[in-house]
DNA sequence: TTGTGGGCAGAGCGCCGACAA
DNA sequence: TTGTCGGCGCTCTGCCCACAA
């Protein structure tokens, strides 16, 4: 059995100390001074317990820190594994006898833009970005390069403490770090998580790649960003697919037993399966799948038994004992373009071997995440992330025109929501909930902070697996359609230039864009039981009567309104419960905005961020006024109705019906 | 399954260019400035390759060379890997693309002398001695800690060459390194190999520790030694007894077939296993045994079958399997002193992975061998080595004292020797051989060195299992006794002391110490066909008749020669044979020797070395004088030919005998 | 004394349909 | 439609002795 690492070179920066060398035994810091620093997404996998003996390797103290201080810190880079700047923590033994220990290691690999390629060098994986996808389950969606990007810090914490398996309070404060930061996402790289193998003190952990996938992710920092930027970043929205021709099963007892083989969901194997020759008896065939390592895997595929099922028999065990699968874990089939067979396989969510405490410390592997950020915002550097779609509680890279939709949804306390999940079959769920508070989740290290700010309870009993705590871009809420960009971006004071795409048309692109569930086609399988969307509409409304709207945008603004409204995820059906509307800061006149090139400071574009007051509101609170729907609105809908596209207005419904999507997609 | 290896941490010094940084691409070496350099037994263990892209670490080449040059080079010791020093290879891809390549890196441990050790953290493992020799083969003898021997970098490159399973010629030629060092050794420690898992390009080599032995050992070229390390020196040659109560056996292909157990040689059950109780029907027990990892297995052992024997059953396919034991390899149990049992192993010299010749440069290796040794006798600083018994063609670190008594039995052209080689189970056998030439084994790189500089015909078909080319201390001359010190130290110029011990006295255990053979008691079982040592008797007569020696001396010599007379490891019988005498270049006038702590400068105080010219010489050549033995040594011989303890001469053995010395010790 | 191989029992793997959820 | 289980044949392991070197 061979076991391999790869080892990668990296852009190495040098650091700096941030405090002098201690005197006495203490965690000495070391400020990043660096353009990429690595946020393992499984701090585990490779994790050097380094020690040197200031003593023995002849070095005094200041001797020591220059070496840190210095411009020449290779150290950071041996074997390709990232290890500087996460916290070294420095114990003084006795009067000779200083041990500097390197907490914490990141391995990463190199980004693919061409100079740390390693031409001629070992055969480059290319990652199936169908299969990844898949694997890493619906609700995960990477955005594109070049696009803008809402970076939270909190959430890369959170990821780093699921990693570490650990009930961590979020490691220390650190200063100067703004609890977002929006970034230009300048790459990203698809992967497969190592596991570490041993995990003693002082002892090497091996590592292999598992099946486990991950993302890396350059994020650069910016206060200013272009139009172009912005269209991206927008277009991004629409990148969530899973692929059409796949299924996912989870695992059985009898799947994963040595008794027996694979039971085939029947519809799976009618669908990505070649089809079988009946006229054999019984009727079998040879299926070869490739998994992400672009191992290919043969299984036989014998359609018998009474009554007939699909099976796979010969080479089913192999795949099971080599993949280490136990019931509970997923597998899935994908059937390419070129018709040709994928594999790929979740485990559980089962419980990892936690990295030992004494090896590396909680709070060094988040100071390096957040040492890591904050440098790189002070310097608008580049900083690189890992995010770990199956480990990471939740998304911390948002979309800045997802996060910008969900802002302008204003909540408040009492406010019906749905939220996606992912259900067993890798299919989608929506819950429903309602916010019950709104608050700070750490009130002291990120004060203000919109990452989880919104306590919610479930309607449902099972409600403990899910989060107390969500952000407002997690839940369907009704977004203010042009409040995607705030208005100004929708009249640029440029005029027109002959050649440039006219901009309502290309804004209605931007729009259809972000809301990628009206395809072009409309569908109404899946819809609500809820047509109208809960305060939204009571913004534009008050939008409409301040007249911030010009004609021509009100046009645009009916096409909207009306896709809007034929989709069933808008809305409850809880029109008692419309609750408070609270005016966005709209832009004010002084803001300036560009197109094309020209920069936008994005800290004075957006409206400032106020921390939401809980309030609570009623159908009857006179601050809310109850507007009526547009005349043709109101007309669109009717006629919608009237050809059963949208279902009537349920009377009594107390339990709030869910949504399932099949995973086989149907 | 958990592979482990352990990280150790190291000295660290400085390291310094030899050469301004290139401007086109070549191997850019760099002088290891150096206090101990690591050479890795098997240079595949740990090998690492490292890329630093300079323009992507943000270094210029000034900056890169001072980052080498610097007192910081904290690189070289990252997760406790020794990684400088031994051939960098720097490779200008581009004009803004620099590679450099740090080709050669070996694992070491750390020694055990205290400022290194890891207090608190982890196990530390005792390595059995016993059993570590045991497993290292009868011909093994490490010489003891603080005693004088001399390091031949030719021999070390051999096995550095032996490692890579390659033919290399050696390497570039590394300058100011002489053939030899004389040195202290500062510290031995016995450790298990680790194997490499794999070995691509850019990939990780995973590593796990085998069951095969090495030796670390620190050596300091001295210039000056005293007289007590030389006692030391002269004492390690009694250091190399295998255990006593063990025995070794190969493998048969019933042994190690999944068929059955193991068949446990009769009288090792007996010697070694706790006794059966044979009322049982069968007689059964359990065996338990430690191997080198402190491992315990666990095998019912049984006495039965028709005609009756004893196996290992229960448990044995499992350490077979575990250890990958194929038919070939052997297995070797011994009881230690409290009766428990050790279980070792030894596998047949099968093809092991050979490093590919792409991730390290031969000549790199070979280089970082050199440089270090080099390094070490420019400074009188210390050097690590490993001796891999296993794998090393020949020993190339020997006592000083065996190194001086192998030199002062001349040698010539058709010159009869014995040497001695390992059996297949674990015993010793001689072979006998004639010195067909003497000449430089590498005249270009190595001239006038004495490693392997004598050419061998073997009497033996079979050879060609046997190397072509010795070093004098590894066959079987006879010594001129006194010449293992030179006269002069046997009186020395001081006068006595009181208290101090009788010169005659230590001298005689000095040299009974360096002829272990000896014993305590006489023995004559393995006795030679021949009494008389071939020519070192000649130089004593020489000697005798030149005046050299005192009355006292010749008293003592006395003693020596009727020791020497009984032993059967003595000479040959070929008297017709009796060659050449070259005078040794005995002590001369100037020279000054001490002794207790006073300090000998060895370059003037030992003859030098003469490149001995090949000469052809019969028994009648007339500048041979065939001198007559003295008289008390006649009589001597004559009493113990007439009690039977020596046989008597034999007439015309054509074929020599050859004597075995059973794995078993009996 | 000990290496090899046949006999043979037991364990486990994995293919099959029965049966039921 | 599909999860589980009994049946059962097959391979492999490993303990026994016979036989022969």
């Amino acid at each position: 059995m061979l076991l391999r690492t790869r080892i990668y070179s990296y852009k190495a920066t040098p650091l700096s100390l941030a405090s002098d060398f201690p005197a006495s035994p203490k965690i000495l810091r070391l400020q990043p001074a660096l353009d990429s620093v690595a946020a393992s997404p499984t701090p585990m996998i490779v994790c050097y317990r380094f020690q040197v003996l200031l003593q023995n390797i002849g070095l005094q103290a200041t001797a020591f820190r220059s070496n840190f201080a210095g411009s020449d810190f290779s150290l950071v880079y041996f074997c390709g594994f990232w290890i500087g700047g996460y916290g070294f923590e420095y114990k003084k033994v006795n009067s000779t006898d200083c041990r500097v220990y390197l907490m914490n290691f990141a391995k990463m690999k190199a980004p693919p833009n061409g100079y740390m390629e390693n031409p001629g060098e070992g055969e480059r994986k290319v990652m199936n970005s169908e299969l990844w996808h898949a694997c890493a389950g619906p609700l995960v969606s990477l955005p594109p390069v070049g696009s803008l990007v809402v970076y939270f810090p909190q959430g890369h914490s959170e990821q780093v403490a699921a990693s570490m398996q650990k009930q961590t309070d979020g490691g220390p404060a650190y200063p100067n770090l703004p609890s977002k930061l929006i970034c230009m996402l300048h790459n990203v790289t698809l992967h497969l998580l190592i596991s570490n193998i041993g995990n003693h003190n002082m002892t090497l952990m091996l590592t292999a790649e598992t099946d486990e996938v991950y993302a890396q992710m350059t994020l650069q920092p910016v206060s200013k960003y272009d139009h172009e930027a912005l269209l991206v970043s927008d277009m991004g929205l629409r990148q969530s697919r899973q692929p059409a021709e796949f299924f996912c099963k989870n695992l059985t007892a009898s799947d994963t037993s040595s008794h027996g083989g694979f039971s085939v969901p029947r519809r799976a194997a009618d669908k990505i399966f070649p089809p079988l020759d009946f006229s054999m008896q019984p009727p079998a065939q040879e299926i070869v799948a490739r998994d992400l390592h672009n191992q290919t895997w043969t299984f036989r595929h014998i359609y018998r038994g009474q009554p007939k099922r699909h099976l796979l028999t010969s080479g089913w065990s192999v795949f099971v004992s080599t993949k280490r699968l136990v019931a509970g874990d997923s597998v899935l089939f994908i059937r390419d373009e070129k018709s040709q067979l994928l594999l790929g396989i979740r485990h559980a969510n089962r419980q990892q071997p936690a990295l030992s405490s004494s090896v590396i410390s909680s709070d060094s592997m988040h100071i390096g995440v957040l040492a890591a950020a904050a440098h790189a915002a002070a310097n608008s550097s580049a900083f690189t992330i890992f995010y770990n779609p199956r480990s990471s509680p939740s998304e911390f890279v948002i979309p800045l025109a997802k996060y910008n939709k969900a802002i302008y949804a204003q909540v408040s306390i009492g406010m019906r929501f749905r939220m996606m999940f992912e259900t067993d079959e890798s299919g989608v769920r929506r819950y429903m909930g309602t916010i019950t508070a709104i608050s700070d989740l750490d009130p002291v290290r990120w004060k203000n902070s919109q990452w989880r700010n919104l306590q919610v309870g479930w309607d449902e009993s099972t409600a403990g697996e899910r989060p107390s705590r969500v952000s407002i871009w997690d839940i369907e809420t009704v977004v203010t359609p042009f409040y995607i960009c705030p208005p100004p971006f929708f009249r640029p004071k440029f005029p027109k230039q002959p050649g440039v795409p006219d901009d309502d048309a290309e804004i209605e692109n931007i729009f259809k864009r972000g809301m990628p569930w009206l395809g072009d086609e409309l569908s109404f399988k899946d819809t609500s039981n809820s047509i109208f969307p809960n305060l939204s509409l009571v913004q534009w409304m008050s939008m409409q009567q301040n007249n911030h709207l010009s004609a021509n945008q009100s046009g645009l603004f009916s096409n909207m309104v009306s896709s809007m409204a034929v989709h069933g995820s808008l809305g409850t059906n809880e029109h008692s419960k419309l609750l408070n509307f609270q005016s966005p800061a709209v832009a004010e006149p002084n803001l300036q905005f560009s197109k094309g090139n020209q920069q936008v400071d994005p800290s004075v574009s957006w409206p400032q961020q106020k921390q939401i007051k809980p309030m609570l509101h009623s159908p009857s609170n006179p601050h809310q006024p109850q507007l009526p729907l547009p005349q043709y609105v109101q007309q669109s809908l009717k006629q919608l109705q009237q050809k059963q596209y949208l279902p009537q207005q349920p009377h009594q419904h107390q339990q709030q019906p869910v949504y399932t999507i099949s995973s086989c997609n149907e």
